[in-house]
Parts: structure tokens; C-alpha cells; sequence
DNA sequence: CCTAATATCTCGCTCATCGAGATACTTGCC
DNA sequence: GGCAAGTATCTCGATGAGCGAGATATTAGG
């Protein structure tokens, strides 16, 4: 072995790379069965978080949450319309936005991708006690506060 | 408050989805500095995976690791052939084959970005005790067969 | 040897995304 | 009120990653 010695957490750190690449994985693939792609799965994602959380969806948030400039955007939720998985509707307050409706097929389209791995997430979940999960917590929180760092 | 009653593990899979969010807005970042793709990135990375293991990495390895058929793949590794990243070099056992050798410079790009990030984490790790450590790994195990399940 | 299998590459195309700028509407200032 | 500046979205043309089909070179098997 011509490698250095690695520190014992090494170990750790792959297996959470792993598990970030399994699931990017996962979502390409299932995007890539229902005719879309990654982006528009990211995006549906988002809008689906905004309507869960009660805010309202417009191109420009979706735009700048995915990082694409206004044309790209625009591509976006022509793609999503054509679908089906979304509508355009004009805000009646201000006229020169954009609401954009997610339909209940996007709904339905969610929950059949995060549905069966949210419940496997939850069974695991239960096999844990309070402490083990206060320590996974607060892992995860660690490592998300670490990606976001420049 | 219109919304269903969310079960208490909820919480910890929301924040597992955000972790992997901003570790890719990391890479993608990362990669957008560097005048490179993202797809360019996840190449590297398995590109430096294959060399620390010992494992000689090929076109065509490459391309089923990420997915690519054969002509994006010649596209990729002319990329990064062109960034002086790796080197194309004949095999001589099998010359049908094209051996990819990753340059000392995307060693250094590997290191630059993964660096802070390890570090940062493993100083994390040293927070926990064996015990919660042994959790976490057997988390991350668990999400990982549960995204790898189709 | 000669056919089948394998590894890589080339060509032409599609389409996501970009930069630049057009359009429509709102807000604030005089 | 009315006009300048700001904001939200969209259109147009260009760029480039990735795909399908097929070409080329090399190896393996009967």
C-alpha cells in the first residue's frame, strides 16, 4: 500500500458522500421514467415544498431557487405546463406576475417518488432511540452547515 | 393550519433532503468556478476514487458510472483532457483500450474542494461519542439501501 | 483465419441553458 | 396626474452537453 493513512472518520465520510450520490441517483432515474429531467424534478420539488409550506410560487423564486437566468426559467415552466404538472396564473394584485399552480398530478407524481423512500426513512427512523436521533440530528445539521460555507 | 399532521421523523428526512441539497449547490458552485460542468465534477470525483483504490479507469468505465453513452463520454474526457486534468493514454496489454491517468493538477482541484469540507466534518465526528457515531453510520446505511431499492 | 465481441471515436441532431433585450406592469417622486 | 426608474416575465438567437447511429481498430473463439 503505497496510500497514506486515513483518519478514522474517513469511513464515515464516504458513506455520506454514497448516500448523497445514491439518492441524486435515485431522483435522475425516477425523473428519467416519467419524461422529465433532473432540473424539472428539482424544480417540482421546490414548488411542491413552497405549496406544503403555504408560499406563493412564481418563475422568478423557482428561477433564482435552481439557479437558472430568466430564459431558462421560462423553459422550465413551459416544460412543467406542457405537462401538465403545472399551471400559469396571472397574480390579480400585481399583474406583471407570474402564480404558478401545481396540479394534483404533481402531487400524485411526488408522492409516488418520495412516498416508498420517505416510509423505508421513517421505519429505519423507529429503531432509534431518542438520543441516537438527537445524534443523527445533530450530524446532519453539522454537515449542512459545513456545505454552506465558502 | 390546513395541512395533515406530519409524523415526528419528518423533521430529521427534510433535513436529510437539505443536507444533499447544499452538498450538490456546493459542488455545482465549486464546478462553476472552476470552468467546469457538474458532470465534469462527478467524473473527477470518480476519476480520484478509481486512482486512490488502485483501479486503472477507462472511457468506457467512466461513461457507465455516470451514465453517459459512448460518444458523451468522448466529450467528457476531451474536456478534461483539454483542462490538462487527465491524460489519455493507450493501453498496452489491450490496445483497444484508452487508460485515463488523472493529472497532479486535478488532485490539487480534488483537494481544494473536498479539503475544508473533510475537515470540517471530521472535527464534527470528534463531537460524538462511539456509540452515537455507530448510529449515524447505521443511518446513512440505511438511507443509502433505501435509495438504492427501486 | 474469419466471424463475433469489445473499446473507442466521429457525425449530425436535439434540447436545456445562456446573454441580451423586449414588453408589460408597478411604484415613487415631482 | 404623469413620467422615470424598477421589477417580473417573456422572446430570440447562440452555445454546448448529451444522444443515436454507425465507423474504426483490436482482440478472442471456433
Amino acid at each position: 500500500m503505497v496510500q497514506r493513512q486515513e483518519p478514522a472518520g474517513m469511513e464515515l465520510i464516504h458513506l455520506l458522500r454514497e448516500v448523497t450520490l445514491q439518492l441524486d441517483l435515485a431522483g435522475a432515474q425516477f425523473a428519467g421514467r416519467n419524461g422529465l429531467h433532473p432540473t424539472d424534478l428539482r424544480a417540482l420539488i421546490g414548488l411542491l415544498d413552497a405549496a406544503r409550506a403555504g408560499v406563493p410560487s412564481t418563475p422568478g423564486r423557482l428561477g433564482a431557487h435552481l439557479g437558472l437566468n430568466s430564459a431558462g426559467t421560462t423553459a422550465l415552466v413551459d416544460r412543467l405546463e406542457r405537462l401538465g404538472l403545472i399551471r400559469r396564473v396571472r397574480d390579480t394584485r400585481d399583474r406583471r406576475r407570474v402564480l404558478l399552480e401545481v396540479d394534483e398530478r404533481a402531487v400524485a407524481l411526488g408522492q409516488s417518488f418520495f412516498g416508498p423512500l420517505i416510509d423505508r426513512t421513517l421505519a429505519l427512523l423507529d429503531t432509534f432511540d431518542t438520543g441516537e436521533r438527537a445524534a443523527i440530528r445533530r450530524f446532519l445539521d453539522g454537515v449542512r452547515e459545513a456545505a454552506q460555507s465558502p
